[in-house]
DNA sequence: TATTGTTATACTCTATAACTATA
DNA sequence: TATAGTTATAGAGTATAACAATA
């Protein structure tokens, strides 16, 4: 890889790129489209991954640590901004006193409804340049690098996980 | 888009996965690999990619800003720890005494190259499991992308920049 | 003893506003 | 006046280490 770290690569008059550098290009430039969106709405990619996690589920404090991968203290400071911003509670767990369940409340499910659809129609946007055959084999391989690496990871891309309590 | 902007995304049983969302997941899943890849080097991607720019350029901290999308205080501290680091310096312009040239140093500019050796080799592995032929499609396709997004934001993604002084 | 979560602390990254020094 | 850069300040995000409560 060359250039791909910056958004104006290489000094070179139109060289090939080849799949590593495109792939690096690519994702700075999608996280930067859906880092710009979601400060619209005062969120951080993190806070925004983090309400989409709690769409479908009550996880606890531990759970969303190693959804996201980070330290369970980084997970407490993440909660208490987003509670302090009442777009998350925290529950206490019935089962088990030490642990806490974290939930969407309405107006944090009504923003992340928001925040989502925006990211998909920029999302959207940003592949009307390939014709929708294009974007299925896009799609398609992306798919299997995607199981390529959960498999890797031991990780089942489609698991129902977060048994209540 | 549902639930790309978590790894372990909804809980339903092999849904298709549309260009958009395999897309959002791509972008988090390189990110993740570049960002512990970086840290393993004591950088943190947003360092990782001024060194790349610098690999080629002299930019005052103005063009730094421009190139990183970022406020120009921003760009103080940035340098400032990584002068601190001794992997750049900054150097007096001599055409305009107000701006200052930021330059790697000879360590920065090997701890870039092993750093960004290490990123192609990560990013080839995942994705080792496509064919050399995907590959290339695959390249194409996001190349259009990137070139189409490019464009409509007038960038010229080839364009030599940053004269000197 | 081990696990869940919080607190204390420290550092990076980022922005806004006010400032200095040139131009 | 306008531009280049720094400083002061504030807040988010992150981690490590120590701690309390519970298992």
């Amino acid at each position: 890889m060359t250039a791909a770290t910056h958004r104006i690569p290489h000094p070179k008059k139109h060289r090939e790129l080849n799949a590593v550098d495109t792939l690096v290009q690519l994702s700075f430039l999608v996280q930067g489209i859906l880092q710009r969106r979601a400060a619209e709405y005062d969120l951080s990619i993190t806070q925004t991954r983090l309400l989409g996690i709690l769409r479908d589920r009550t996880p606890t404090m531990n759970d969303l640590a190693k959804h996201l991968v980070l330290d369970k203290s980084s997970i407490t400071g993440l909660i208490d901004r987003a509670e302090r911003r009442g777009i998350v509670v925290r529950v206490p767990s019935t089962a088990d006193r030490r642990s806490v369940r974290v939930r969407l409340t309405d107006e944090g499910r009504s923003l992340v409804s928001r925040v989502l659809a925006q990211f998909d129609s920029d999302i959207s946007t940003l592949l009307a340049s390939l014709s929708p055959p294009e974007r299925a084999t896009l799609s398609s391989l992306v798919s299997r690098v995607l199981v390529a690496d959960a498999t890797e990871h031991g990780v089942d891309l489609f698991a129902t996980s977060d048994k209540q309590n």
